[in-house]
DNA sequence: CTCTCTCTTTACAGGCTGTCAATTAGGACT
DNA sequence: AGTCCTAATTGACAGCCTGTAAAGAGAGAG
């Protein structure tokens, strides 16, 4: 065990370094790629990880501890009302998910391949999904909701209007700022679901 | 050359097999599989596509020559108003992506390994955002914009909102019936748009 | 019959993953 | 000092994949 923290802990070496392989677009790096980049042997990443899909596993366990994943969703509930609950979740994925996306875009590339890595995407987007129906719960308790909208239905719908893939395509696809994504999103919410 | 049509043209049996082993789920197919499945030797593939990237692409036109594309492009131009536009624009997606989807799955697994691949996948972005923008024109032409929103945006909205990844959210993810599909997309654009 | 085109079989080079074994360098502990 | 343990290194191997190459079989056209 020794001392707690500020080690060269070769573990964190190898994150660090495939996180930065990600982010620069490499998204199908090989081990060797990885491993040379961290300053050790392709065996070394064997002793800290399974394989290849735990290595994505931490990957991503190591962004969401680096992102303050807890503190937006605690912004998240303590929003006042519904409606502002909505804004501050397409705020938090405009400010979270520059961070998060090149993590993303390999997992997304290569989840198809692992049965636990296909699952640990699953789980995120069923937590997601968690956090719109919340937000849509409490819209509906409000009495915000448009007539005719279950509140089901407007949960799915902010669902995939936060999704990471749609602001990937206003973002970086089209080229949209945070602050026209912020506006424009949660303006386009607000019409679609509410009285 | 010879005859026009009804040979048992190799490959295009090659391209059936490697369509329903897509449809079936196994994006990540071997070569040696799609062969096998098609009856046919590894090498005869290569006597038919220079790679494995040149298969992909031969795919994604075999199943738009199959799809009756040009005819739904044809009936989105015939619509009456802007509105009845972006209506058939989310229709055609219903009716389409379906058939689509399991090759653009595929595709997506795999664009960022090959340089033609993503480019071919930018192509039918384009394509598609044309398509927006020619209907968000048409909204700005015939004054149904809501204030405060400029055609551009208009266009960036309705192309994302009507794409394949938000339709398999809602459709294979969330589980929608095309009919709830083209009922709450359809009204959602409609609200997020119109005055 | 011969020529040509397609497909088959066999083989090879090179890259990747995952596993194993033998070995070395450093720290910690007595 | 010496000993022991852990982490990392080198080297090697099986198995899968792609892409290239060469040699031969079979069928149809002229």
């Amino acid at each position: 065990m020794s001392s707690e923290a500020g080690k060269p802990d070769t573990r964190h070496r190898i994150l660090e370094a495939a996180l930065e392989l990600m982010r620069r677009g490499a998204a199908g790096a090989s081990l060797v790629q990885i491993a040379r980049h961290a300053g050790v042997s392709r065996q070394a990443v064997y002793l800290h990880f399974a394989d290849r899909a735990a290595l994505f596993l931490a990957l991503v366990r190591h962004v969401d501890a680096q992102r303050d994943l807890a503190g937006a969703l605690k912004r998240l509930d303590e929003a006042p009302t519904g409606v502002a609950a909505l804004q501050a979740a397409v705020d938090m994925q405009a400010d979270l998910n520059p961070g998060l996306y090149p993590i993303a875009a390999a997992m997304d590339a290569v989840r198809r391949q692992d049965e636990a890595l296909e699952q640990a995407w699953q789980d995120r987007l069923a937590n997601r999904l968690r956090g719109a129906r919340a937000i849509a719960d409490r819209l509906a308790a409000e009495g915000a909701l448009r007539q005719g909208l279950a509140p089901d239905t407007a949960a799915d719908l902010i669902w995939t209007m936060i999704s990471l893939r749609m602001w990937e395509d206003l973002v970086v696809g089209r080229g949209w700022t945070a602050e026209r994504y912020r506006e424009h999103v949660g303006e386009a919410l607000r019409r679609a679901l509410l009285a």
